[in-house]
RNA sequence: GGCGAGGUAGCCAAGUGGUUAGGCAACGGUUUGCAAAACCGUCACACGCAAGUUCGAAUCUGGUCCUCGCCUCCA
């Protein structure tokens, strides 16, 4: 069995990955904060982490997969008063939206999801313990647990308190500093103000501070211990280095084993935000390829490089293209096309002899197991599957023909590896022929291609070929091509696609 | 200011002391009535710059230039 190391944030290396008990591994990811549909920067971090989780049960671990929901939180509330609505029907209309959207990119749905809303209890307990254990305190409604309390405190996010403290005072404000004992202590419960929703508390009205939320819940869901946690880069400081002092401090234990920090996306070389507008919804990027191609995307870069995502834009801003996005869709197309030519050897074609099995399918399996027990190295096993694939196509070509064959071994390895495709990668999970046909009708549509006019085209040219007038025949050919619709003729007959650009 | 990441062939992107990752684009070939798909080959002895260590460096060390991130809500 593989080694398995990942990048430790903690002690800033690669690491082997020792969970405390190897069959079963407990892992928790900050979730999303529920104000709006999700964006690129959700799907990083979920099929990351999904991937780590896929390939964790596929050598046999059993796996806890906990990923929060913040569905009470300040931005909630504030979108929430700007539609008019409910802060709790907003929450749970973007938790809908949130989950949809990751199912569409095929990440498997955690174990356990809890939110904010439902566990005050465990929460107002935490936060007593730590007040009871001297670590927080209670001041004018507010409760702030106090950092100096916490002898590690910046161990995760390497930092010393006396570096970071020049530049603090200056961001808060004075009655913040005045309750506050010191300016990094942040708030475990922070006091109703006029109009928000509040819960009851022994310290007064209120709600939870943002970071306590995922000590109680990943208390409650995988113990005072845990093996991995995992986010964005961004949330190493402070919240990461938050709930490890509190968390420690309440309990005397390691809270974590291991900590593994996603890289950020990218917009054209830029941080994306709403005011660079270079921000969009996944959903917007799901309109103009499949979703799975943001996955295969994503997947070819190291998680924690950052993913320099292109935008192709238009001279007004309107967006054009996703260029990697179509780049990916295409290679999905062609493992859906593998797939579906596999699919389609006949008996009669598989022969029992023994050849051998090219090496970049017998191995495949278990040089991706390899490449991802490297700190998940998902672009070295795409690398792996190209090869693969590529080896498969071969072996497909050599059962064309009247004497067309392949031996059983090879028929059934590369059964085998297009399940750990799948099962490990989340890839190809689709039925092929719908995916296909889902790529080609939305370009079809995207260029005002009907698809009633391919089929009279299609059938004008099979009567020219019938006539063996090839000149007509071609004729059609070059009608269609013009307009981007390439002709397949096999021997079931001609079928067609849209190229993946858009013809000039 | 503090902490950190990165600069790899036309483009994207793995690798991190010796052994062609991979993909896209382009071009040539096999195949095809012509194509497409698939496969083969070329571009590719590339690694920001200039030194040092080493039998040997893209990979290690110190220097230097550039880009980016976190330190404030953020995935």
């Amino acid at each position: 069995m593989n080694q398995i190391t990942l990048f430790d944030t903690l002690e800033n290396k690669k690491k082997k990955f020792e969970p405390a008990d190897p069959d079963h591994v407990k892992i928790y990811v900050c979730g999303p904060t529920t104000y709006d549909d999700a964006h690129i920067g959700h799907a990083r971090p979920c099929i990351v982490y999904d991937v780590l989780v896929r390939y964790l049960r596929s050598i046999g671990r059993q796996v806890t997969y906990v990923r929060n929901v913040t569905d009470i939180d300040d931005k909630i509330i504030q979108r929430a008063n700007e539609n008019q609505e409910e802060p709790e029907a907003l929450a749970a209309r973007m938790f809908e939206s949130y989950s949809t959207d990751m199912t569409r990119l095929w990440n498997l749905s955690p174990d356990h999801q809890p939110k904010v809303s439902e566990h005050f209890d465990e929460i107002r307990a935490l936060i007593q313990k730590l007040i009871d254990r001297g670590n927080a305190y209670a001041a004018d409604g507010d409760v702030y647990f106090h950092v100096p309390s916490h002898a590690d405190y910046g161990k995760l996010s390497h930092r010393k308190l006396d570096d970071m403290e020049v530049g603090a005072s200056e961001r808060l404000d004075a009655a913040t500093t005045r309750r506050k004992k010191h300016p990094y202590d942040f708030a475990l419960w922070k006091g109703a103000k006029e109009g928000e929703p509040s819960w009851e508390s022994p310290w007064g009205p209120g709600r939870p501070g943002w970071h306590i939320e995922c000590s109680a819940m990943s208390m409650k869901y995988l113990g005072e211990t845990f093996d991995l946690h995992g986010g964005g880069l961004d949330l190493v400081f402070p919240h990461h280095e938050n709930e490890i002092a509190q968390s420690e401090c309440a309990t005397g234990q390691c809270y974590c084993r291991h900590w593994m920090h996603n890289g950020f996306v990218q917009i054209n070389k830029e941080k994306m935000s709403k005011s660079l507008g270079n921000f969009f919804r996944l959903r917007e990027a799901f309109d103009k390829n499949e979703p799975e191609a943001v996955r295969y995307s994503l997947l070819t870069v190291h998680y924690r490089s950052p993913f320099n995502l292109e935008m192709d834009l238009d001279e007004e801003g309107a967006l054009l293209a996703f260029p990697q996005f179509r780049d990916a869709e295409a290679r999905l197309e062609y493992l859906y096309n593998t797939k579906l030519r596999y699919g389609a050897i006949g008996a009669k074609k598989i022969k029992d002899r023994d050849d051998e099995v090219p090496q970049e399918i017998e191995a495949f399996t278990e040089r991706v197991h390899t490449a991802l027990a490297d700190d998940l190295n998902t672009a070295q096993a795409i690398g792996h599957l190209s090869l693969c694939l590529k080896a498969v196509n071969e072996l497909c070509d050599a059962t064309q023909g009247k004497k067309g064959s392949m031996s059983r071994r090879s028929y059934e390895e590369i059964g085998k590896v297009l399940q750990s495709v799948e099962q490990v990668l989340g890839l190809g999970c689709d039925d092929p022929a719908a995916f296909l046909d889902r790529v080609r009708d939305r370009r079809a549509k995207e260029r005002g291609v009907e698809i009633e006019w391919v089929e009279s085209c299609l059938a004008r040219r099979a009567e020219a070929r019938a006539a063996k007038d090839f000149a007509a025949a071609d004729a059609v050919r070059d009608e269609l091509a013009a307009r981007g619709v390439e002709m397949l003729d096999t021997p079931q007959g001609t079928s067609w696609r849209l190229s993946v650009q858009a013809a000039v």
